[in-house]
DNA sequence: GACCTGAGTACAAGAAAGTAAACCTAGCGG
DNA sequence: CCGCTAGGTTTACTTTCTTGTACTCAGGTC
């Protein structure tokens, strides 16, 4: 990645959609949940079990995230038993799964378990193993290095160094 | 998403890839320094004046990103100046842009600044611009709803229920 | 030789986040 | 109407992060 003008060093850096995400699902365990509930874990006390962390940050950690609309609750009812709620992901949530599977695609490549990766995700329709790509809109692979960075309508400085009137 | 099989309850949680690839990159600041040094902004100074986080914090995320190899220093000189120290990113480093490329893109759809983005990726070849994206092998497009979650090699289960002998 | 700059390290004090474990509450089954 | 269970709260404690200053060290300038 390079940068296509200077971004440089009087660029406003509080309007960056990639801080804005983070302070999203940028805590412990908020990815790792999302993760819990893609792979068909949905009740409270089964997310506890999985993944072992304290319940008032589960409890916070799925709060933020309903709030947020990356999750939603459902109420259920099996028979004979009392309703229940359970978390399922929305649309929104669903949109986090290239960034999410990007870490899992690094992961398995540089961090991975002796035995190999835990899961495998494939397509649905055709069974063939997922990889997560940069793409150009004109449909070309783009690798790291052939990406440009260059400013957006949002792009601000701070602070132009004006002179005093 | 969803699971091809139960991965569920006695699913040994402690091989994950997503987990492991938090554990280097997860921590507060450590992804809006690779984001400030794919921005083109490379010495500490700066890096520390753009990013406004403390400076311990900054030399340790540093200093772990490159433990890591994410990142690498390099020393340069400029005309009569004496040698300084810059950090550059590798290619494992370029590898986590699909990751933090599709939390820029969620960011960009759900929690964009009124003005619009503050960057936009190109590709450097064509100058179209990029979105990230899951495909599988037979290069098909595919949709988190069309992802299905399965066990690989080194999927586990903990403490199988096996009998006393 | 005194001072400046870049690239850090060291320390302290307070705020925020994370952890652990006990506690609470609503239904159901007996 | 007692206890069990799912789904949380509350409280106490520990670790990280933030804020902010001060110090080091090396090479170059004045």
């Amino acid at each position: 990645m390079a940068p296509i003008t200077d971004l440089r060093l009087d660029r406003d850096t509080t309007n960056c959609s990639i801080a804005r995400t983070l302070e999203v699902v940028g805590e412990k365990w908020t990815l790792l949940v999302l993760r819990e509930i893609w792979y068909g874990v949905s009740r409270f006390s089964d997310l506890h079990k999985m993944l072992g962390c304290p319940r008032n940050l589960l409890a916070e950690r799925l709060r933020k995230l309903v709030e947020h609309g990356i999750l939603a609750t459902e109420t259920y009812q099996e028979d004979g038993a009392r309703s229940r709620s359970r978390y399922v992901v929305t649309a929104k949530g669903n949109d986090l799964a290239p960034a999410v599977l990007g870490l899992l695609q690094w992961g398995d490549k540089y961090r991975a378990d002796p035995a190999g990766p835990a899961v495998i995700n494939h397509h649905r329709d055709c069974g063939a193993p997922l990889t997560v790509q940069v793409r150009c809109a004109r449909d070309h692979h783009v690798p790291a290095a052939e990406v440009e960075v260059g400013p957006g309508p949002g792009f601000r400085t701070k602070a132009a160094p004006e002179r005093a009137t």
